[in-house]
DNA sequence: ATAAAATATGAATACTTGTTCATATATTCA
DNA sequence: TGAATATATGAACAAGTATTCATATTTTAT
């Protein structure tokens, strides 16, 4: 399995894997991309909204009556999560319904939830 | 749909809804998890890891040399990945070779980059 | 037109986080 | 034992971020 035993510092310990591993290793662009996707969930008050959108959609009132969070605070989080195209908006007079915007979304929410339950019984 | 329509401040806007969402709401506990998880996966750092690890082992120096990037900084994301189980990792001597802790992190991973590659396609 | 209500947003602040630099730890080999 | 090497880690700094507060925008109703 190990090919190279050169010093790390000037050559490489391990030249296949490496060159390998190079060669199928995701662009910047790419791991940008999906940084900035993990990233809009990875925050707690954006998690509870996207639970709250799960079953259907919510106005901005009710979200924030449901998180129990300032009116703000819940814009602030759909905006960006509007920005991320993860949310979808929908205007009827002056209240603004927000949902999910596609089941992809809900796929990697799910997935989360899953790994989760995953840890909790490791842990157990 | 809509059933009260008193103001939003003093009393809700859906009140059905809003007690729905209440009810299927994930708690603060589980919504603060799922984040971890999903912040361990929102930097593109950790997702090249991430990445470079998802076709077999690599030791710390082979991960920088594919990632192009300091030890020291691999090292430290790795020391995060690890405390979240994301990855895993074995001695040998004084080499330590780390591997994708489970099926669950390459799921999460791949979901990820499915959503991407959707993404693009809507843009295009 | 004017007031009221729902939502959006800019600025400020406190907090978190990724990298670097220097150094510590651990293991091998002479 | 002592030097060399792979990895880990603490401190510091720069950059990013979530919330609050005040205020702007938009729409409805009087």
């Amino acid at each position: 399995m190990i090919k190279s035993l050169a010093a790390c510092e000037e050559t490489v310990i391990h030249e296949d894997e490496v060159l390998a591993a190079s060669r199928t290793l995701i662009d910047g662009q790419t791991a940008g991309r999906l940084a900035q996707i993990f990233s809009a969930l990875s925050d707690p008050t954006r998690l509870r909204i996207i639970s709250a959108l799960s079953d259907h959609e919510l106005c901005v009132c009710d979200l924030s009556v449901v998180l129990g969070m300032s009116q703000s605070a819940v814009s602030h989080q759909l905006r960006l999560l509007r920005n991320l195209n993860l949310v979808k908006y929908r205007k009827e007079g002056r209240i603004v319904y927000y949902a999910l915007d596609d089941e992809h979304i809900r796929e990697l929410y799910e997935r989360g939830l899953e790994h989760t339950a995953h840890q909790k019984k490791l842990e157990a």
